[in-house]
DNA sequence: AGTTTTTTAGGACATTTGTCCAGTAAAAGA
DNA sequence: TCTTTTACTGGACAAATGTCCTAAAAAACT
């Protein structure tokens, strides 16, 4: 069986659950692996389940008119992950989901979530307070947007989360920042 | 006693609610108006209530380092309105909120919406689901941040809400796209 | 209505950022 | 290990966007 004992903790910093609702979750969770490159989700599939990384990296990305992938979202180890605008809507993701390395995760489906949702107050509590986690997150980031300049942005990533600069293709951190990869080679020089 | 009937009714096409619980709003509810210019929320002051607007347009905007206005959102009638990190945190807003024409809200203060939670499972889960349509807006706004330039961000406005940018100064337009207004005054000349 | 303040348009120029490209380096695959 | 593919750097130039400024228009105030 999974050893989900960091999930539950993680819960448990949210919300003051008995043994006994976060021992729900043990039925509920299944494993995945994905090889390096792999997709968890493409584009135009509907996405239906929320991922919890016990190893690896994960990138979301979507194409623009010119075919181009856009780098929209990266998570690493510990942290949750899911295209949540087709999740929640329940309509076609317009991102793809793929493992930027060998990968393991743990798995909550749309069906398991809605058990936990139906089981009680507690995990309904527990949803509300995690998609406002989520919002506050895209928040700061589009706040990063309208304030600071790709150098800046990248200045703050650098300063923030400089371990995962290196394990993470330009290209991949150019698109996230909103940048072309040429730009962030000349801004890289300054910088580092 | 206020109209909250449309409010009601945006909430019932959300939850099956019955008119019990719906009435458990009556009380909760208080009325607001803002002249033009006032102000709902100023920056470092903690957000703890969202409004409805009856009635006028606001705008929400944050300062960056050069002291300019970024206005990050636009709210118009029967749309909710807060600094939602703020409220979700209870940490010092980063944003001001104003109102740009005469204004009328309908105002849920953070004790009457944890009332609504604590009265059982409805409140709480329409808690939640309106917490992902926030998200999901967000999302979007991101995405046009990542896929579009700045004209290509006037021109998706320009066909979906024609009808607003009448209203709202050009100087605020320009920011919320993320351009200077000179360089919309530059895109409005090629578009409209 | 007259006056003052704020907002907008647009010229001239500067800066930032993008495009295209070629050479090199690094990684993946056989 | 060798070969092939993919990723990165940086030059030269182009395009997009910003800065600074002035005059006109619109809005606000008295």
């Amino acid at each position: 069986m999974a050893n989900i004992f960091l999930m539950k903790s993680i819960f448990q910093t949210i919300q003051d659950f008995s043994v006994e609702e976060l021992n729900l979750l043990d039925d509920l969770i299944t494993i995945r692996t994905l090889k390096k490159g792999e997709f968890l989700l493409s584009e135009n599939q509907v996405c239906n389940e929320i991922v919890f990384i016990k190893k690896g990296i994960l990138r979301s990305f979507f194409l623009n008119h010119k075919g181009d992938e856009i780098t929209n979202c990266f998570a690493f180890e510990n942290e949750f992950m899911a295209s949540f605008a087709s999740f929640i809507t329940e309509q076609k993701a317009e991102e793809n989901i793929q493992a930027l390395i060998d990968t393991e995760l743990q798995v909550l489906n749309r069906k398991a979530l809605e058990k936990l949702y139906q089981s009680g107050f507690n995990w309904q509590e527990t949803g509300r307070k995690l998609t406002e986690l989520e919002f506050v997150n895209l928040h700061k980031r589009m706040v990063s947007f309208q304030k600071l300049s790709g150098s800046q942005r990248y200045e703050e990533l650098y300063k923030n989360h400089q371990k995962y600069l290196q394990l993470i293709p330009l290209q991949y951190l150019a698109s996230y920042l909103g940048i072309t990869p040429r730009h962030l080679s000349r801004i890289r020089k300054t910088v580092a």
